[in-house]
This record gives C-alpha cells, sequence and structure tokens, in this order.
DNA sequence: CTGAAAGCGCTTACAG
DNA sequence: CTGAAAGCGCTTACAG
C-alpha cells in the first residue's frame, strides 16, 4: 500500500540508490535519470519514510520538549516558549516531540534512550531537577532553559532575573521611593525549587537595603479568589510604600480591579513594575512598566544552541550559562 | 555506543529473536533464560531502539496533535487541550509530536507521508479547513477537536455551542431578563473561519428573539487597550440591558475592572454569564455563571476515539461528530 | 522451548 | 554517471 524507494526506482527504471541520491543530493545524476526519477517520485506521490531514514542515518531530526504543567499554575507562558522552540526548531528541519510526564526523570530516560530524539529541551527548571542527572547520562545533547542550583556541564538560558531585580530597583529608587514592597511567586514555586523567585526577591531586597530603602517582600497567589485577597493583605500592611513590584503574572493580571476597588491611582499615588513576557502584557493587563521575560529570545536562542550541539558539537564550544540580559520597559506606571 | 539486542543475546548466550521475545511477551519462555536475558539487560542497560521497532512494526506509537498559533489571540485554553491530549496519549502508551507550522495543509502531508506518526488530531478546526483533505489522503486516521463546514467521514469533537447559547438564553430567560448583549469572539476569528463564533452568537440571537428579548451581538477584541474600550462601548450603547452574555476569554477577564470603572455591580445592576474553561476562571475572572468549555474532556474523548480507530478499526464505528452538551455552572452571578 | 533467517525502508561505502 | 550489496536494530513467521 504504501509506496517505497523500490517503487520508485522501479517506475523509473534505476537502482534504489540512485533514487536516494537524486533525494538527498549526494552524489552527481544526470540530467535525464534525475527527470526520470523526479516524474516517478511525483506519480507515485511518494514520500520517504522517517524511521527508515533514521534508523540508518542515525538521525532522528526530531527534538525532545519536556515540560510539566503544575496543577495549581498560571501557564500561559509556556506557550510562549513552545512556539519559540517549535518554530525555531522548524526552521533547521526539526520536529518536536513534546513530553509532559509528571514523572520527568523516567520519561527522558525513556526518550533518550530509546533514540527518539536527537537532542532535548528541559523547560521549568528548578533548582535540584531530577532530570538533570537523566540529561548528562543520555547520549543525546540538551539545553535547559532555566537555571538549576549545578548547571556544571549543561547549556542553560534563563534571564538575568538578579539583575532583573537591581535594575527594578534601581529604576524606583532613581524616581526617589523609599518604601516598596515586593510581590514574588508563590509559596508553592520556592517550595518546588523555582529558583527565578528567590534569584528575583532576593536581589531585590539586597539592593533595596543596600539603599536604606524600607522593603518587604510577599508570595502571591496563583488562584482566584487568594489573589486578590493577597494583593489587598499586602497593600493594607504597607500603607506607606509607594512603589509595588510584582513578580507574579496571576497577581499582576488581577492588580487593576484591586488597586481600583481601593482608589489607588497608577503612578499617581503608588507606582508599579512588574516582569512578564511581551504578549502577555499586550493580551491581558495594563500596560506596567515591565522587564521582559522574553521567552521567544529564550526558546529561540536555547534551541540554536542544542541544534549547534547536535550538528557541530566540535564548534558548540563548552557547555555554559547563557544569563540574558534584562530589558525595562517604561510604560508610565512609575513615576 | 549504542547497545543492541544483539548485545544483549550475546551476553545471555541466546538469539536476538529470543531477547525480543522476552521483550514482547509474545511467547513463553523457561524461567532460567528469561532470568539471564532479563539480567543482560540490566547489566547492559539496554533499551529498544524506537525507529528500528517503528520500522518493523510499521507503528511509530506516536501521534501527531496539529495546532496553530494567531498571532492576535488569546491562547491559554490551547494549552488545556494540549495537556489533556498528551497526559490520555501516554496512559495508552503513546507520545506526542507537535506540530505548529503555520502552513497547516503541506505540515499535515509532511508528517503523516512520512509516516512519522500513527494518527493525528487537529485542534483549532476553523469552517473550511484545508487541512481536512490532506487528512483524508492520510494513511493514518484523524480526530478534529472543532467543528467544521464539511465534517464527512471523520471524527470531531467540539462542545455543542448551539445548545450551550440556548441554554445560556433560557437561564436568563427564566430570570425574567428582557434586554440583553451577547459579546462574541472578536472579528478576526470569524473572518479565519472560527464556527464556533457563529454557532454560539447565531443560537443565542435565535433563542432570544424567539422570546422576543431585546438582544444585540457585538464583536469582542483581543488586545488591551481595545478589550476595555469594546467593552465599554458596548455598555454605552445598551445602556437598559440587564444581562451580558460573554463568549470571549479576553473580554470576561477584562469584565470585572470595565464594571468596577463604571460602578456596575455584578449581579445587583447586571448579571453576567459567558463561557470558559474552568481551569481559566479558576485563576484569572471573577467567578461568573458560565458554560464549562471543557477542553480535557474534549481532549480525553477525542484521543480515546483516535486509539480506537488505530488499534480496532473494526470497533471504533462510522465517523462522526461527537457535539458534548454542555453544562451550565451557576455561580451566582445573574438574577 | 529456542534459533536462524528474512525483511521493514532506507543510506552509503564499494565497484565499475 | 550508476548499480548491487551490506547493514541500521528490530520483529516474526518458519523450523526444529
Amino acid at each position: 500500500m504504501t509506496v517505497t524507494i523500490g517503487d520508485v526506482a522501479r517506475h523509473a527504471g534505476v537502482a534504489r540508490s540512485t533514487v536516494s541520491y537524486v533525494l538527498s543530493g549526494n552524489r552527481p545524476i544526470s540530467e535525464e535519470t534525475r527527470r526520470r526519477i523526479e516524474e516517478a517520485i511525483r506519480d507515485l506521490n511518494f514520500t520517504p519514510n522517517a524511521g527508515a531514514r533514521a534508523l540508518k542515518t542515525a538521525q532522528t531530526k526530531v527534538l525532545g520538549v519536556f515540560l510539566q504543567f503544575h496543577e495549581d499554575e498560571f501557564a500561559p507562558a509556556m506557550l510562549q516558549y513552545l512556539l519559540a522552540i517549535t518554530s525555531t526548531a522548524r526552521t533547521y528541519g526539526y520536529d518536536i516531540l513534546m513530553v509532559t510526564d509528571p514523572s520527568g526523570e523516567p520519561a527522558l530516560r525513556r526518550v533518550t534512550s530509546s533514540t527518539m530524539v536527537d537532542g532535548v529541551v528541559l523547560l521549568d527548571v528548578t533548582h535540584s531537577d531530577a532530570r538533570l542527572n537523566a540529561l548528562r547520562e543520555a547520549k543525546q545533547p540538551g539545553v535547559l532553559i532555566g537555571l538549576p542550583g549545578s548547571p556544571e556541564g549543561l547549556d542553560v538560558f534563563d534571564l538575568d532575573f538578579a539583575e532583573s531585580a537591581r535594575v527594578v530597583i534601581d529604576h524606583l529608587w532613581g524616581l526617589g521611593h523609599r518604601e516598596i514592597a515586593v510581590i514574588s511567586p508563590p509559596l508553592h514555586v520556592f517550595e518546588r525549587g523555582g529558583a527565578y523567585g528567590w534569584r528575583f526577591r532576593d536581589a531585590a531586597m539586597e539592593r533595596a537595603l543596600g539603599y536604606g530603602m524600607r522593603v518587604s517582600s510577599h508570595y502571591g497567589e496563583s488562584q482566584q479568589p487568594a489573589v486578590n485577597r493577597s494583593l489587598n493583605a499586602v497593600l493594607d500592611a504597607r500603607p506607606d510604600a509607594t512603589a509595588l513590584v510584582v513578580h507574579n503574572d496571576a497577581s499582576i493580571a488581577a492588580l487593576p480591579s484591586v488597586l481600583r476597588d481601593r482608589a489607588v491611582s497608577v503612578p499617581e499615588d503608588m507606582s508599579v513594575v512588574s516582569l512578564y513576557a511581551r504578549d502577555f502584557a499586550r493580551q491581558f493587563t495594563l500596560p506596567y512598566t515591565a522587564i521582559d521575560s522574553a521567552p521567544d529570545v529564550l526558546g529561540q536562542r536555547a534551541v540554536t544552541q542544542l541544534l549547534r550541539r547536535i550538528q557541530n558539537p566540535q564548534q558548540a564550544g563548552s557547555p555554559a550559562v547563557h544569563l540574558i540580559p534584562p530589558g525595562l520597559t517604561v510604560r508610565g506606571s512609575t513615576r
């Protein structure tokens, strides 16, 4: 039923190898022969079997993307990463096997050891991520999006959250703010080992205290009505704060209505700075001054590096941590 | 470097076929032989090569999921579908190849004709979706999530949007509402052929007019600040409306703050009914009375049917359109 | 209960 | 410029 390279060869009156060389372009072929073969391919509507090719060449042209859905989490950002990863991969002729097993490590072992993919992208990497050992033992290269505690020997791409925090604090300090509140991701993100939470928070606190600012930090929430409740609790607890630093998508999305309820105007009564994906902001919140979390840049750079490591290992350099520098977009929510 | 079934056989002192039968369980094996082979597998850390197995068995154990990211669209719902699809597939031992090419049809042909997958799930299906022809010509079965104009010969799963609209209108009519406004998905969704938009709207209008209600419909927007602006325009245009039917995620997410700005209380001054995914509601909006769009149910049922068609074609029945009945969850935003 | 052989659909040295 | 052959790593009739 399925058309194979043998059918094409017979139809064109040539050897299977000749058809293969027409396909790959790895050998000069006479004009006449090429024409006949191309015609046969069209007539029979032939497409090479990817599995057979993979078996022979030991290349699947597939990248594995490993991610986890967390019950209690706000996930739209995940989609931004996926889009950047898939479209970059496709540019280079690679498809994406998306693996979402709750058990990250066994799934990673299963997929890599059965040679289903040529390389691996780990998303949502935590401080002591169990998948890292499996990745180090895999025969395929891998890249991480998200900085773990021990990144040795691995390519890592992440936003520079510490520097992001410093940029934000410097911005507020420069505008004259002396008392601020920082809203971090929810507690369960910290407990799970989501290092971006404390990397941002700790750097923000340190910088602010270094300036002599009064500063407090608070966990945000990920679900309503707790999101609103926690924001109100922060505002109640810090009546003299003049600026809010919000590092939590659910909170920043809820902030406009919470502030309105309290008759607090931005930036007149309160300055607000946040950190989120540009697209998230476009679709959702009011335009706050914010650091762009740049999932598109991270996804694109991670895949590019992974492909370099797959295709030109010697040119890929030593595995390294790549922290991309934060960009603050001023949108008028601070003064 | 890579361990093959031949290495295991040599190590255990048996034939490759015997190792294979231990793996598959397709033949009785003596206790002693099985023990030796299992030990060799463990010692050598052997995992069968998925590609070789696929080539021989003509089964990849991979499903293709085809989706498109639309520049201007609010996409979190997509993630709900993906989660349901991947986890259902994994339950049955299948992995997911996620394809996001903007050119849906060629991508579908490429993946199916090269035999990369055993079956296909199409997401975000439009009224006259170019991918349907490619799917009908594919050797693999496929299912759609989203009802197209011509679903003949294909398994389709979708929410019953027309019935959803009738349930919503009946609910409002029963509470005594006589003047309402319906907010649909953005115009570009209609232009692209997103049939769920007009299926819901047209049924709502028909039912409401049938009751003699005053009713108008409006396109929502997908990006701020247009979302807020359009909501305000609707409220300005319909000062006597007592209920809002909102079929648009971006609009319902923005509604709380818009209504607060206008000092409109729900449900005292205005009743609100919507249609969205339960998880979306949990994380985002205030709890509105709504039809659950049930991406989890749709994804799970679609994959289950697809696998039936792959594994037991004779038991899968004729391809059919499955519209799941809407469930209205009353949350106190209407009266 | 187990083995030797054929073959899935390709690619690529090896020959001419 | 082209062909015949080997082989990628499996599975499964065919034998015994």
